[in-house]
DNA sequence: GACAAATGATACTATTGTGGTATCATTATG
DNA sequence: CATAATGATACCACAATAGTATCATTTGTC
């Protein structure tokens, strides 16, 4: 079970290296430094450009910039823009709540268990994992 | 994402349906009372029966007991079985354990995050999900 | 002993999510 | 206007999850 996808992970990386270049950062630079295929790593910057928490500049060299400063990005953001909101305590056998949802003591649980896990992924943002990684 | 899968969960109603009744249970009645599609359920009890979780008498009047009393059945050990050790933070890039894992920030979180689920999870038995219940 | 009713073993299939490609259009710089 | 970049979008591959099908074996009942 993956807490976070591959392009949850990549978005991070590109992201970090975007912080730590002044100018803009172009896609075959990026490859070269990470290691990511170009297309895929091209959807997932459209991705982010489209959100806001990059720039895009286009044509003759352009490239990307943060979109905004990376105090403001959180690990939560990505992981909701590419997998979408976390949930744990979603009931297997519906997408929708399970009516019996409110005395389901397994979900009543599950749910305890997430609201932890997001108040630990909260405080992330870029900028705090860069300082980790000093 | 998904931290029960339907396996898991179909397992847990069986195990439990088992508990409340005294004599063997068949699958034709697991499969009345909780709607799992016959052929996926007999599999999975098939699977509770190698484990030990259940136990299983062939022939006719045959079907399951439990093998153990329910609360030395942890649902811990129901997702071991069916979805094997529960990690959070395994590098995507990699299966084995990344090398920059040591001074990778976010690593460290997430081990953090899957303690603490651990440490949730771990207490929740069969018999302590039926009480939950009353 | 034959039959019926159950599980055991095992192989196959379908659906979905993740990860990744490919292509053409658009824009900006020299 | 050529070139080097991103934008949009459609497509493809693989693996995991979910489910099916089939035949063999065991056991109780008549």
């Amino acid at each position: 079970m993956k807490l976070i996808t591959r392009d949850t992970d990549y978005a991070l990386r590109a992201v970090c290296f975007i912080v730590k270049n002044k100018k803009t950062v172009s896609v075959p630079e990026l490859v070269r430094e990470l290691n990511i295929p170009r297309p895929f790593l091209r959807k997932i910057l459209q991705v982010l450009s489209r959100k806001g928490i990059v720039r895009s500049f286009k044509g003759k060299g352009g490239g990307f910039t943060l979109g905004l400063p990376p105090e403001k990005i959180y690990l939560l953001d990505l992981l909701r823009i590419f997998q979408g909101p976390l949930k744990l305590n979603e009931c297997t056998l519906n997408k929708k709540r399970c009516p019996k949802i409110s005395n389901c003591p397994l979900s009543k649980k599950l749910s305890g268990i997430e609201k932890q896990v997001l108040r630990e992924l909260k405080p992330i943002t870029i900028a705090s994992l860069i300082k980790g990684m000093a």
